[in-house]
Formats: structure tokens, C-alpha cells, sequence
DNA sequence: CTGCCGCAC
DNA sequence: GTGCGGCAG
């Protein structure tokens, strides 16, 4: 008992990290060149924006998961021996409205990384950010979390390590059906996505991708077919990708429905 | 918090 | 072994 009070006392004490927050103006500036994502309506609640070294995020404080969050992952960043700190953190630039652990606890569902942790392994501090609960949505964890999305992380940076793409942008975050579910076990819900998308823009090739999965136990090897034309991800979130790029590329980018990206030889990962 | 465990690749 | 997690102590 004595021994538990401690544990607790010191796990308090972690939870007041007090990494500051960027200046939200720095963010819009490092994702300048594609412009941060737009939610047409304006976003219903409006979105609070956090901006962190790794990852910037439109949260919506009603559902507590993000609309998006977006990532510029440069080679170099992938590569480093940062280790998961599996501290999921409150968001201090949340304030009250950041979930935490408690309001995942128990509920069957995984706390997803959007931004995934393993993006960032050139740097401890940016790992350790991307634990907390502003980059985090419930996933299915069994053959979802834990496989098929975690298969579609891990070809992306393939993507960059082994793929000759100096850096890619990647945007993450949820669909919802009509039907609304979410986890009612901590003090403050989270709404629970139907699905994740990702869309990914290489700024070398001028080629985008996006991947649009339903939140549930899929079969590995079927992660192609989920590739839609990005203009399906933008009619189904209302957001508008890209904004700062000119329409006829937009255009262009958004229409087809693209194929998986490949990689050079000899680099592993990837399949 | 630290450590150990399962699962998939 | 590495990366995604959970859970016990």
C-alpha cells in the first residue's frame, strides 16, 4: 500500500512535463509549402490548433481526437536511437480539454498514435510528444493498431528511408459514420473514429497518396485496397488538403485513386 | 516509473 | 530484433 502511494505520488509529479508548446505561427510556417489542411464548414466545434516540433494538430474539442494531425518527416529524422517513452501524456497546450489516460482506460481500444512515434527517432523530446493525447484516437488494437495500420506506418517511412523521397508530408486522422460511438468510461468521453486516413504528399515527385481504412480487425495483406483518390478523403471528413498548392494541381493530386509507393532494392522494410 | 508480456512482421 | 501496445509491481 505504502509502496503504491509513492508510485502514484511519482506519477504525478511526471505528468507535468511543461514541454512547452510552439508558437502555433511557427507550424504554419514549417508546412507552408502545401498549406495546413481546411475544414470547409469551418469546423464545428472550431478546432483548438496545437503545434508541437514534430506534428501540428486541429483538435476537436467535442469528440477529444483530432480532425487531422500533420507531420514533414525528413530522412534524417528517422533514423536515431530515441526510445518509446509509453508515457501518454495530457496535452499541456490542451489545457482542460486535453483527454487523458483514465478516459481510455479499460475501454478496448488502443490509444492510437496519429503522428506515429516512430517518425521520430532522431530525437527523444519529439517522441516523447507524440505520446501526448492531442496525436491519440481509440484504434482497434488487434489486427488493426497493432497490424495492418502499423504495416502502413512502417512502408511509409520505408518510403523516405529506402525510397529515394529526401521527405514526405502526412496527414492522419478519423472518419465518423452517422451512427456515433464513443467511450464513455472516463470523466470526459472520446467519440470513437469509424476509420483512420492518411494522406501523403511527396513535394519531390509531386505525387500524392491517400489510404482511407475502417477501424476494425483487417487482414494484412489487403492494406492496397484501401488506397481512394483523396478527393474521397476530403468529401468524407470535409477537409480541403493541400490548400496552398494552385487548384490545377489540386486537381490533379486529389482525382485518381493512387497505388502504394515503392521502395529501392537492397533497404529493408517495405514489402 | 520500471519492467515484463503478447502480437505481428 | 523492432515497433505496436497492455499490465503488474
Amino acid at each position: 500500500m505504502r509502496r503504491l502511494f509513492f508510485a502514484l505520488i511519482a506519477l504525478g509529479a511526471a505528468a507535468a512535463p511543461a514541454l512547452a508548446d510552439e508558437d502555433f505561427s511557427k507550424c504554419e510556417a514549417r508546412y507552408a509549402a502545401i498549406g495546413l489542411p481546411v475544414l470547409k464548414s469551418g469546423g464545428d466545434p472550431e478546432p483548438i490548433a496545437v503545434c508541437h516540433q514534430g506534428y501540428a494538430v486541429a483538435f476537436n474539442p467535442d469528440s477529444r481526437v483530432p480532425y487531422w494531425v500533420i507531420e514533414r518527416v525528413p530522412k534524417a529524422q528517422l533514423s536515431g536511437k530515441a526510445k518509446r517513452s509509453n508515457k501518454f501524456l495530457p496535452d499541456p497546450a490542451l489545457g482542460d480539454a486535453s483527454p487523458v489516460d483514465a478516459d481510455y482506460r479499460a475501454s478496448g481500444y488502443d490509444r492510437g498514435h496519429q503522428a506515429p512515434a516512430g517518425d521520430f527517432k532522431s530525437s527523444q523530446p519529439m517522441t516523447n510528444e507524440s505520446f501526448f493525447f492531442s496525436n491519440m484516437a481509440p484504434q482497434v488494437g488487434k489486427d488493426f493498431n497493432r497490424g495492418i495500420w502499423r504495416i502502413l506506418e512502417t512502408d511509409v517511412r520505408s518510403w523516405i528511408l529506402c525510397g529515394d523521397r529526401p521527405e514526405l508530408y502526412i496527414i492522419t486522422g478519423p472518419v465518423f459514420d452517422e451512427k456515433e460511438k464513443w467511450i464513455p468510461k472516463g470523466k470526459q468521453r472520446v467519440r470513437v473514429p469509424d476509420g483512420f486516413f492518411k494522406v501523403i504528399y511527396d513535394p519531390t515527385r509531386k505525387r500524392a497518396l491517400g489510404m482511407l481504412l475502417p477501424n476494425k480487425a483487417l487482414d494484412t495483406d489487403t492494406l492496397p485496397q484501401y488506397a481512394v483518390a483523396i478527393k474521397t478523403i476530403e468529401q468524407r471528413t470535409g477537409l480541403v488538403f493541400f490548400p496552398a498548392l494552385n487548384k490545377r494541381s489540386q486537381t490533379v493530386l486529389k482525382s485518381s485513386k493512387g497505388i502504394l509507393w515503392g521502395v529501392d532494392g537492397s533497404c529493408q522494410a517495405g514489402e
